[in-house]
DNA sequence: ATTAACTTTCAAAATATATTGAAAGTTCAA
DNA sequence: TTGAACTTTCAATATATTTTGAAAGTTAAT
């Protein structure tokens, strides 16, 4: 296979990814031209290699940046934006890591926390279920969180080395 | 709070927890429902409490029975199918895991393994970026399904026990 | 201050996804 | 068998999300 093929079928397989995870096909598909291009890109390119418009590539590049997966970049020179994404895989996993945590797990471990404490008689099988199931869940989810807090925290060759142990 | 308000704000939340992650409100409520659920309930009381038609319920509790996170219970003497969740949160997470692994990692991995010989000059920088990319992605994604197969056969304590280091 | 180059916005249109409910299918007690 | 009780299907509909592109906004060289 060749490299325009492969390109191709990487972008379109990546956005079809994302979207099984929340993450809309097209900034999926940016972030992935973006990753694979060797020099920056401009709105315009992205624009004609993914065939889309201009105000679709603007919105999601400015989302992409928000998550810290792009930077701006100005070519000395030149008057125009161009764009760069972060490469190196590890990063681009903690930046979105700490980006989903901090928009969705947060939150629900917050609201778990509050529906923990309800009123009424603990001897109610019902109540007894329902307190049972929330603080499962929110164990869970704090273990959950503590371990990609400090997965984020770490270095890349703890994960990417395969030198972390898992069990004590 | 009480019961039934709290009730509706867990279903209702991790409803929209569900949508943030690929999975569809109706079925995340669904689930939802049935793990804070105490008893069985039939197609009818789904119905009925997230007020919702019958073929979308049907539908979703098969969905949710395919991923294992169901059951169908007959209760002795009655016609009609009930239904429960694994209230189990660890298996839950394992459930889950394995399903999504299956369906989306896996598949993603056997593609990057393609992608990442192509053919064309290595000194290209246009191909040299698009291999590292893919072997990067490649690398980082069997060790995080690594990390799942070993977290999917290990034992509940081992994660919500908090008994694992992360470090070597 | 002008204006050409470039970026952003956002209402309308297109597309994708989820939901409904009536009809068809199945099961089982009598 | 029959038919009442229950389950499943799926075409039509509704809803949600994404995309477009023209217009408005911004910037900076002259």
């Amino acid at each position: 296979m060749h490299l325009s093929e492969a390109k191709k079928q990487f972008i379109s397989n990546w956005g079809a990814f994302g979207t099984q995870w929340g993450i809309n096909r097209t900034m999926a598909q940016i972030h992935a031209l973006l990753m694979i291009s060797a020099d920056p890109l401009t709105q315009e390119d992205v624009m004609a290699q993914l065939d889309i418009s201009r105000g679709n590539v603007n919105m999601n590049i400015r989302e992409l940046i928000s998550w810290g997966l792009l930077d701006r970049v100005i070519l000395p020179g030149e008057r125009k934006e161009y764009f760069t994404a972060e490469k190196d895989t590890w990063k681009v996993a903690t930046l979105i890591i700490r980006e989903r945590k901090k928009r969705e797990l947060d939150p629900m471990l917050k609201l778990l926390a509050q529906l923990e404490n309800i009123d009424g008689d603990k001897k109610d099988k019902n109540v007894k279920q329902f307190v049972e199931t929330i603080s499962g869940i929110r164990k869970f989810g704090k273990q959950a969180d503590q371990m990609l807090d400090r997965m984020v925290k770490a270095d890349e060759s703890w994960f990417l080395g395969g030198l972390f142990k898992v069990f004590k």
